[in-house]
DNA sequence: AATTCAATTAAGCGGCTGCTTAATTGTCCG
DNA sequence: CGGACAATTAAGCAGCCGCTTAATTGAATT
């Protein structure tokens, strides 16, 4: 007649989980504020292939534009976030902008979804 | 007066890389192809909150409502969608359903960008 | 069976997002 | 200067997304 589910309790309006133990969860959440942010740059399937491709090697917009085979706009469009997120830099020469990526890290979390997700369905 | 921006073409019309460099870096992208269905479950606070929470322990729908702050159907709704990607399990006790993680890479994906991304602003 | 409570589903809405087309800016070259 | 071209910006639209409220399902308790 205790507790029969595993050293947790039976109602939920009752008790959550032990009044301190959900202070703590509460506090836990705090690391990942902020964090999709960051994965929505991510989110989008053309933001991540530009981000891939700049890891890769500096190109210019209309290069861009044409291995992803999308409108000038559309790709600039996406450049404007990153760099407002400041994960590309970009410099001019004549007509043309060229982008690099700015930030690294932002590979590792591709690469890493790669390894473990990559030929799923 | 041959190439002056270093090993690079000047006008963006006549060649994009050279062409066999252009077509190694299609094949690339298919590497990236796919992975931002996986971003962008996490593209959302709340879902990243759950996937964080539930790694830590099993929770059932309720508490995860009260410790988020949410409605149920809200929190229902997000892991309808965590089901159906199969990040989560689910066992019911009683008037209760209890969630669990099921994919802990997610959560290795979480930290990493935590770690690179914390505390910037 | 009737009530109660957890959970899900359904319907609907408001806001965000990613694209399009069109206009504008900036640079080079004749 | 004027034309050409890369790039950005602006405006507008269509689709998606995450929430709300309301209705429904499922299980336990009486």
């Amino acid at each position: 007649m205790t507790k029969h589910n595993g050293s947790r309790r039976d109602i939920c309006a009752e008790f959550s989980p032990n009044l301190a133990e959900a202070s703590a969860l509460k506090e836990k959440l705090l690391e990942v504020a902020g964090l999709s942010e960051l994965f929505r740059v991510l989110a989008d399937e053309t933001r991540t292939k530009i981000i891939y491709l700049l890891s890769e090697q500096e190109l210019c917009v209309c290069d861009l534009a044409e291995l992803l085979e999308m409108s000038m706009p559309a790709i600039s469009h996406h450049l404007r976030l990153l760099r407002t997120m400041r994960l590309v830099r970009y410099r001019r020469a004549g007509k043309q902008v060229f982008y690099t990526l700015d930030d690294h890290h932002i590979v590792n979390l591709i690469r890493q979804a790669q390894e473990h997700y990559a030929e799923e369905r």
